[in-house]
Parts: C-alpha cells; structure tokens; sequence
DNA sequence: GTCTATATTCCGATAGAC
DNA sequence: GTCTATCGGAATATAGAC
C-alpha cells in the first residue's frame, strides 16, 4: 500500500469531516501533498471511489476498535464510554463524524459510496443495539424503549451533537455526553 | 414582493433540504422557472444572499407557529407535539430540517449565513427549553436533566433522525418520535 | 425592473510524458 | 508505476440588453 495512497484517504476524511464532501476539491488534497491535482486521479480515478474507501476504512476502524473491546473484556458501560469517547474527541478537533458528514449529502453521492455508507450505519447501530440490549439484561442499564429504539436515540443525538455544538455557543459538550449516560444509569 | 423572488427562496429552500447547499446550483432554480441561471442573480447578486434569505424566512415561520401556540394557549404538551410534527412531515417528504442541512456546511458558508443560522438554532433551542422547563413546573413533563440539555439532547436526536432514516432500512419513524415523547411521560 | 449574453474561475477527468 | 499537461463542462458572477 503506498504511502501516497493513505495520506489522500486521511487527508479526504479530514476535509469531509470539516468541509463536507460536495465543499471539497481533488485540488485541496494535491496542494496539501505538492502534486497536481490530477495525480490523484491515479489512485483514485474518480471522487466516488474515494469517497467509497474512506468509507470502508472507517468500517474497519470501528470493527477494529469493537473487537478490541470485546477481546479486553470490556463491560458495557466502559464499552458505552469508550463509544462515546469517539464523539468528545470528535467534537475537540472541530471535526464530524463520517455518517454525520457524508449522511446530510446521500443524494449526490454514488451507489457504491451510499451503499458503504449504509452498511456503516447499521454496523454501529447494531453493535450499540446489543451492547444496550446485553448491558440490561446484565443489570447495568436502565432504559424502557426497545433497544433498537434507544439506540437510534442516542446515536442520532450523538451524530447531531457535532453539528450543533458550532452553532450554539453555550454548550457543554461534556455535560451533553454525560447526560446521555446518566440516562441509562440505574 | 415579487413572485419570482417567492418561488426562488422555495425552490431553493427545497434543493437544500434534499441536495445540500454546495450540491445546488443556480441553474438548478433557473431551469425550473424557465429562465437563465443569471436572472436569478438579479434578485439575490449572491448564492449567500439567497442562503441568508433562505434561513430568514425559516426563523420567521418558526417563530410564527410558536406565537400561534401561545395565542391558542395551546399546553406545553399539545406544544411539543406539533413541534415534533415538523419532523414526521419532513421525513414524509424525504427532506431534512434548514439547521441539519445547512450545519454540516457551516464550513463553507458566508459570515451572515451562519450568523442567522446560529440565531435559528438559539431561538429554537430557547423555545423548547422553555417549554420543557414550564411544562415539567406544570407537573406535565417528567425529566431529571436541565432543561437545557434535555432541550438540546431531543433536538439533535430529531434533527440527526432525518438524516439516519435515510441510510437505516428499518426505521419505525412513528416509534422513534413517540419514544422522545414516552421519555417525558410523568 | 427584469432578464440574457458572456466572462471567469474552478471542478473532475482523460491522455500521455517520464 | 507515478505524475503532469490539458480538456470539457459547470459553477458563480458581471455587464449590459430590453
């Protein structure tokens, strides 16, 4: 794998995630690396199947990072933390989420990359479906809705968050987050 | 008030719900009308002139239904779900709400854009908090967070829904909203 | 006051140089 | 295998016609 090659998908994900992916040019990446833009067509012959991979790397990323949870023996809460912790860091370097950033431009987006997009989504609302859904059973969370339904809730408040934080001044992103885990304590 | 202004700023209010702002173009309105992309230009000279417009216009229907609320004496309850009706009928209509499409672009759009934008968010996030803080008073309302949290926590839950609904097969939209209601059930 | 012809810039993409 | 010169088209915007 060369070099080049993942430092146009990390620089891609970066100005998808601060610029949005139809507010970004071949152009941005190529000044970034000193080359022409037209080099990335090489590696990547057009802005879809770029999008496509740093998707797919993303997927990974997350798989990565649920395994090693479960490999560490994380309990739910910690697991839950650990999710969340993604979104503070998030939220201190000024960046969105992939599914917060590429979500709100589906329609302009190819099949292949939508397709990616979805599988992303339902890959981690799978995973924090179970986790909530397991973490109840064991006693450690308190919560009425279906577990699919409280999953969507926290996840749609967390992906959204991102956003609203850079238009509401006074917001405490760590009592935001806080809030949504005292809502599951018992 | 001229009716071809009326029409762009609809127009143009729909392609940003659906498109995104950097994926629409003049041209996108002009074809539409059967005019030239550059009549547009004659009434908003800039893309940002008729972004601000556009959010303008969206501050003052909201602002509009919640003194209609008030007049009718409408209680915090019957008020929360009307608001919550914005959101069923945009996800009806596949579109997604003026601050989550217009947030994830903040980015890239013009000082007094985003200015107005803010001053959206604010107002709306001012109303619900006042709502739920008069509403729980009242005794109709049972949450244990601040009302500004709380307020915060259900608007990006509905503001991201719209987004996720599109990428997640399947979504009971009907359930996940009436869930945010339930949570407040005395 | 309303709209069109036209300019300019930048985008994504191809063909070909090294 | 890696990158550049260059194209065709679309975007925003100006100047000027009716």
């Amino acid at each position: 794998m060369s070099i080049t090659r993942e430092k146009i998908i990390e620089l891609g994900e970066n100005l998808i995630r601060t610029k949005g992916y139809n507010a970004f040019s071949y152009q941005d990446i190529s000044s970034e690396l000193g080359i022409k833009n037209a080099a990335i067509h090489y590696y990547f012959p057009s802005k879809e199947n770029l999008g496509t991979s740093i998707v797919k790397t993303n997927i990974q990323r997350f798989e990565e990072m649920t395994e090693n949870m479960q490999s560490r023996g994380f309990d739910e809460w910690r697991q839950l933390e650990t999710f969340i912790r993604i979104y503070t860091k998030s939220h201190r370097e000024q960046k969105r989420c992939i599914v917060g950033s590429l979500g709100p431009d589906i329609s302009t987006l190819s099949e292949n990359t939508v397709s990616e997009l979805r599988r992303m989504s339902q890959i981690i609302l799978n995973w924090l479906t179970a986790a909530l859904a397991s973490g109840r059973t064991k006693g450690l969370f308190a919560f009425s809705e279906e577990p699919q339904i409280k999953a969507l809730l926290i996840l749609s408040s967390l992906v959204a968050s991102l956003q609203l934080a850079r238009l509401i001044d006074k917001i405490e992103y760590k009592s935001f987050c806080n809030a949504i885990l005292e809502d599951l304590r018992i």
